[in-house]
DNA sequence: GACGCAATTGAGAACGATTCTCAACGAGCA
DNA sequence: TGCTCGTTGAGAATCGTTCTCAATTGCGTC
């Protein structure tokens, strides 16, 4: 039963990215014709292996992932890709603490931010409307408009905190 | 009037400026001693440096202030330098998203987030009591022990977006 | 004050992430 | 099918930062 349970979410969740895969191609499909530019292989390819994966995607993890279907593309399409897909908000760019550039699926997505264990590097989203509207609150007294933000929480989660308790 | 109680409080500040940079050499002192590490001329002059400006500094913006003392100080020093002040405990390193490490004085200080604005780059600082626990709750709900944390909120100042509003 | 040695310094090389350059390639359209 | 441009891959370039190394200099010891 365990078995059959898990399988059945894990087909659930197959089945939602290949949705999510299908409605970004549509869209980057009608955001790029838009613009004069063009649809390639290698796009179409990267953007597969983006939205068909879940998380917080490094280029480097990402480029990992598309190498296995063709290993000709170069970083610099993955990072062009990647841009594009910012600019279209299909993805959206995170910047945590390590150094790279995460991406993360932003299709009809809500604001969330993060909880992320420094330890295991598991990231976590919530989201918490009392402290979105206490920022701005914080933000009006002090006569500013707040464009974006950034909360982000660093920590132990509780396997690795059980981990280093022992 | 106006006049005299501007130069007041500069002289204030000044004042402040000169106490601060005064503990935060004796401390370093007594830092660097405990751990077989030496006291040279260049740690000073950027100590010093460091602690008679204020606000966030970058490492470019250091240098420039370091250089007028000593243009002989390379950067290398100046990234040496502010790494052990930031182990110490004497400054604190912050990544905004302009690319950049910050630095700024940690002494005696309360934590606090900041306020950014995308055109001027004014850095306002604030606290906010409620927010800090709501993230312990959300933190918690989530088995998560949080050690650090980033709060930054983008937008305009008051005054920059007056001008945009022209 | 001189000595010895480990810590420090400055300059430039190296690094890692990202962007740029450019010649070859290939989508989309007539 | 042929043209025109946008795109691609590889490597160079960039940027902030760290590393390397030979020369220098604190600082405890004599
Ligand atoms: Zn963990
Ligand atoms: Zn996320
Ligand atoms: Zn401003
Ligand atoms: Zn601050």
């Amino acid at each position: 039963m365990p078995t059959a349970s898990n399988s059945g979410a894990r087909a659930a969740r197959t089945q939602q990215h290949a949705a999510r895969t299908e409605a970004a191609r549509e869209r980057l499909k009608a955001w790029i014709a838009e613009r004069g530019l063009k649809q390639t292989r290698q796009r179409d390819l990267i953007v597969d292996s983006f939205f068909s994966a879940s998380g917080h995607l490094s280029i480097d993890e990402l480029l990992a992932r598309v190498s296995l279907r063709d290993r000709n593309i170069g970083a610099a399409t993955v990072y062009r890709t990647m841009k594009i897909l910012t600019e279209s908000g299909l993805a959206s760019a995170r910047h945590f603490d390590d150094g790279q550039t995460r991406y993360e699926a932003a299709l009809d997505r809500d604001h969330h931010d993060h909880l992320i264990c420094t330890k295991c590097q598991t990231i976590i989203e919530f989201e918490n409307e009392r402290i979105e509207e206490l920022q701005d609150e914080v933000a009006l007294e002090h006569g500013f408009t707040v464009t974006r933000h950034k909360l982000e929480l660093y920590g132990l989660c509780g396997k690795c905190r059980a981990k280093s308790d022992r």
